[in-house]
DNA sequence: ATGTCC
């Protein structure tokens, strides 16, 4: 079936598929991109989902995914409405972290092979396993309490739990409701990056937009940065797997375009076991995220010696973007709760909507670009619940499948950009890394244009990488 | 995304 657009502003396009709607925040051509690539299609077929408020909303990188696209935010009414797993995806928890070193770039640009050499014999990457597996009485722990587990083992401070979403804890879970499998891949991979857009970078503060806001978050004109970005592993892969296994097999989901469309209407007995078995795989990613800022501090004093002051390398945040939480939000001009599904997709909560230590700024919102581009560093804009649901993008997006990528551009050719550009690297694996070039995804510039241009967030900083280490 | 196909 065709999709009729309508322009509302140069970053605001409604998109109709015979009684389905939607919104993308991009420009015309990003909508184009998504209507060729069929990401288009996966979003217009999230609004034919039972309860659903408003209109499911693409954000400036959308890009096809499994049955969701990545970088979609739908709601739904908490008394009428659905949850599905395929809206938050298979890595419940996915996240970015970024912390402060307190060492100029300059300083850190002599440290820099034997720091990622450090980092990568400390953090698995890939698919190798863990080297700190967690016993059945700390991943069920883990999964309960998230980065309390770490904060009792003295591997994060309590300025770490309070710059952490959700103060890097999930209610509500129940251990029974997550399968001994699961279990067990978290144990074997507590610690471990991952793979896929899975990294870790050296950064360096290459341009302040924003210095009143930068000056909070602690960010300083060319002092380096580490950003972290990984998630709840196996395990949320595998409460994922488990979850949707168990639902499609429901009547009401077994006719839908797109099996991982399958949903459980929310206050339902399965609703609830999913919720608390995505809780506690969250909790896990935190644990997972904080386990690796504790390796990275490690690697910092083994390393730099006396340049480093550990005092100094304090977490300016530690998001998550793949979720599915209660929130309240102005619709329509009334305040109401709701079910907030974000799959590839960070809050970006106003000012006036953050208590606690970023209390009137709004907490930093990470949206990293790809291998060998900047990332930014933004805040959310007053009033961006009637726009997105206070959701920004979560980084650049693809822009070409995986497949095409290996078939068009050479090993080579991706590590002769990353010299020319000065970024030292470790691939754990050439094809991957190949996979993740710059080349394969959306410039981030454009992304953060129109993440800028649709009211959604506005820029506090811009972060240029000099060193990445990848699965 | 993923012990990258039980």
């Amino acid at each position: 079936m065709s999709i009729d657009l309508k322009s509302e502003n140069l970053y605001t396009q409604y998109l109709t598929r015979g009684k389905d709607e939607a919104k993308i925040l991009g420009t015309s051509d990003i909508v184009k991109r998504s209507i060729d690539s069929g990401a288009a299609d996966q979003l217009l077929n999230m609004s034919s989902l039972p309860g659903v408020i408003g209109l499911p909303i693409g954000l400036p990188d959308i890009h096809k995914g499994y049955g969701f696209p990545i970088g979609s935010v739908v709601a739904m009414d908490p008394d009428n409405g659905s949850i599905s797993p395929g809206g938050v995806g298979y890595d419940i928890n996915c996240g970015v972290a970024l912390i402060s070193t307190g060492v100029d770039a300059k300083t850190m640009r002599k440290y820099l092979r034997p720091l990622l050499d450090d980092l990568s014999s400390h953090i698995p990457v890939g698919t190798a396993r863990s080297r700190n597996k967690l016993t059945e009485s700390q991943i069920r722990t883990v999964v309960e309490e998230g980065i309390y587990w770490p904060y009792s083992m003295d591997m994060a401070t309590e300025d770490d739990l309070i710059k952490t979403d959700f103060d890097g804890h999930l209610f509500g879970v129940d251990e029974v409701n997550i399968s001994k499998e699961a279990y067990e891949r978290g144990m074997n991979y507590f610690g471990t990056l991952g793979s896929g857009n899975h990294f870790l970078e050296v950064q360096r503060a290459e341009e302040l937009i924003d210095h009143e806001a930068s000056e909070v978050y602690g960010l300083v004109q060319d002092m380096a940065y580490i950003m972290i970005h990984t998630g709840s592993r196996g395990l949320g892969h595998q409460v994922a797997t488990d979850y949707l296994e168990q639902i499609r097999a429901l009547p009401h989901n077994l006719n839908l375009p797109d099996p991982q469309l399958s949903h459980i209407m929310l206050g339902s007995r399965e609703a609830d076991r999913y919720i608390s078995a995505m809780n506690g795989a969250a909790n896990y990613g935190f644990a997972n995220r904080q386990f690796i800022i504790y390796q990275v501090r490690k690697s910092l004093t083994r390393v730099l010696g006396r340049e480093f002051d550990a005092e100094e390398a304090q977490l300016i945040y530690n998001i998550s973007h793949n979720l599915a939480t209660f929130e309240d939000h102005h619709i329509e001009g009334r305040k109401r709760r709701l079910l907030v599904h974000r799959k590839g997709a960070t809050r970006a909560l106003p000012p006036d909507a953050v208590q606690g230590y970023y209390s009137g700024v709004g907490h930093p919102v990470l949206v990293p670009g790809s291998m060998g581009s900047a990332s930014y560093v933004l805040r959310g804009k007053e009033r961006n619940d009637a726009i997105s649901m206070s959701t920004c993008s979560h980084g650049a997006g693809r822009s070409m499948g995986r497949k095409l990528a290996r078939e068009s551009i050479s090993p080579e050719r991706v590590k002769e950009e990353m010299k020319r550009m000065n970024i030292e690297y470790t691939f754990g694996n050439e094809i991957a890394a190949v996979e993740e070039s710059r080349e394969s995804y959306k410039n981030i510039d454009e992304v953060y244009a129109a993440i800028t241009g649709s009211n959604i967030a506005t820029g506090v900083a811009k972060l240029f990488p000099m060193g990445v280490l990848k699965g």
